[in-house]
DNA sequence: CTGAAAGCGCTAACAC
DNA sequence: GTGTTAGCGCTTTCAG
């Protein structure tokens, strides 16, 4: 039924040694073979079974990718770059949702071990103390993409959210916008940690104590930051740093419902700079994380790492900038 | 140094069959023995190599997926409904972007056909002659989720794109709202034209030509429909319908940078029903395409095509609305 | 430069 | 109920 390598051998009247080495592209075939080979494989259209070959190299040339979900724009934007570099060096990516749940996580790493995967990418999740385990003893690269790890030794590309909102808090504490809110969006509490301790630094660096004047809130969505508006306003708040886009979107049109004028009465920042942000009127200022760069730069790690290529430094931190829209003055 | 079915045997003291045979969740095992082999799976930790599985047993549990850009909300939606359906049936997935380019699809399609994925969806794209005679060949089912096909006997889901359309320009018309702009977005030729057809056809049903009324533009992201904004009001238009959401916050957008009022100027009705068209302000009129179901209904239909169960009905089109936001009077 | 043969880890008849 | 035995389609020594 189907052509297998042995048919291709047959009819070339070589062994199936040397036709696997054609399709391999090892050096060792005289060119005259090389070629008949060649034309019985386009003749016959044979085409390799990967299964097979994936058996007994004990290489699948696929790697797993485990996303909190595909359908956020974040995780997609890191998603599309990350495929883009694994095309470029043919490896294909299992896709498994998670919704950040660490049983879900488990599950798809392990899944994913069995399929013989040859490395293995985290965008978000949460990593709990059994997945780490698991990659420890399923001894298999993994790389960590857009979002912190609480002290892990796991490679990872990400931007440095510390002094991303550290930054931030300075530039409204320097304009006497001090009573900020932080609305977290629950992806990473290691990362949203970070952030935090970075806007305290930047209260500490000006005499000020961080905690007498960062209120802490949580909107991932846009209908949650929308019903979050009014509390930041009566908790009068001169300024937020959102987490999520949408929830910073929620938030902006929460002012437009109520009739609030921003950003005159209400600044907002948001972090994680999908499309969207440019998308709404007014344009909301973000952080400009390099979202597409970092999916790309962490499969390149990969790649390496499945290699075996000495890598310079495991944990990567890439650049970025913050964008001053119109949501501040 | 991994654990195999083999050394599962001989810690049990029985055969790679009856381990098998556990695994598969075979009745013909005595619990008793059951329960033996499986205190030395836990025990030993031992996890099935499923490349192995698949060589032997021809199945992989694993399907393709062929989606043109995973960053696109209105295929990640269609992805994730399509992923969750999956995991319910503990199918993997391999995702592959391809621009919607045509030599992409066929060198996906193929590569998927090697590593022996049960079966394929495509998500939108072109299906190019080469990329049909592949299916043909590959004997594999295949299913095409959100996108109409030309004349095609692939399995598919999708709405009623020409009805909608109709709808549409039909209760345009009943309010004299007549010189419409259909702005496509280059997803489908067929189906973009399936609903220029259903326009013309609600014009007819009014007595009247749509080819003087209907006029055709294309933009697909966000800057080329505030680009083509001048245009459409040069050009008279009193409402526009847009397939590309994003493009169609675009036009929106481009109204509010001219001054131009809306809908009172122009209407605007989206076809996309990405999460963006209640994320503006105002919310923008569309057609609420059930993209999340698309996917999963595709993939169940994939599911039974895999399993060689019977179908009732291999085009399934899922029921829609039209909702009229306030981009529209 | 090429071929023979031994697996890779599992499933699936087929016996018993 | 359980074991034996062939493969699945390919890569990879090892000879020559």
């Amino acid at each position: 039924m189907t052509v297998t390598i042995y048919d291709v051998a047959r009819e070339a009247k070589v062994s199936m040694a040397t036709v696997s080495r054609v399709l391999n592209g090892n050096p060792n075939v005289k060119p005259e073979t090389r070629k008949k080979v060649k034309d019985v494989i386009d003749r016959l259209n044979y085409r390799p079974n990967a299964v097979a070959r994936g058996l007994a190299s004990k290489k699948t040339t696929t790697v797993g990718v485990i996303i909190p979900d595909i359908s956020d724009l974040y995780y997609s934007a890191l998603a599309r770059g990350l495929e883009d570099v694994a095309e470029m060096y043919n490896y294909q990516i299992i896709i498994t949702n998670t919704d950040q749940d660490s049983q879900k996580e488990e599950n798809a790493f392990l899944n994913l071990v069995s399929k013989q995967v040859d490395g293995i990418i985290f965008l978000g999740g949460k990593l709990s103390g059994k997945v780490r385990e698991d990659i420890e003893r399923a001894n298999i690269p993994v790389v960590i993409c857009g979002s912190g790890q609480d002290a892990i030794e796991v490679p990872s590309v990400n931007i440095n959210y510390y002094e991303a909102a550290k930054e931030i808090a300075s530039k409204f504490i320097a304009d006497d916008t001090k009573h900020l809110g932080f609305v977290t969006g629950g992806y990473s509490r290691y990362q949203e940690n970070l952030m935090l301790e970075g806007m305290k630094a930047a209260f500490s660096d000006a005499g000020l104590n961080g905690d007498d004047y960062i209120m802490l809130e949580e909107a991932r969505d846009y209908d949650s930051g929308r019903d979050i508006f009014p509390k930041l306003i009566d908790n009068n708040r001169d300024a937020v740093i959102v987490v999520s886009d949408e929830a910073a979107i929620g938030i902006l049109h929460g002012g437009h419902d109520h009739g609030v004028a921003m950003p005159q009465r209400l600044q907002i920042v948001s972090c994680s700079n999908t499309r969207l942000v440019t998308m709404v009127r007014p344009k909301i200022s973000s952080i400009s994380v390099p979202l597409y760069d970092i999916g790309a730069v962490g499969m390149r790690l990969l790649t390496k790492l499945m290699n075996e290529e000495k890598v310079d430094s495991s944990v990567v931190e890439l650049p970025y900038s913050v964008e001053y829209r119109t949501t501040t003055r």
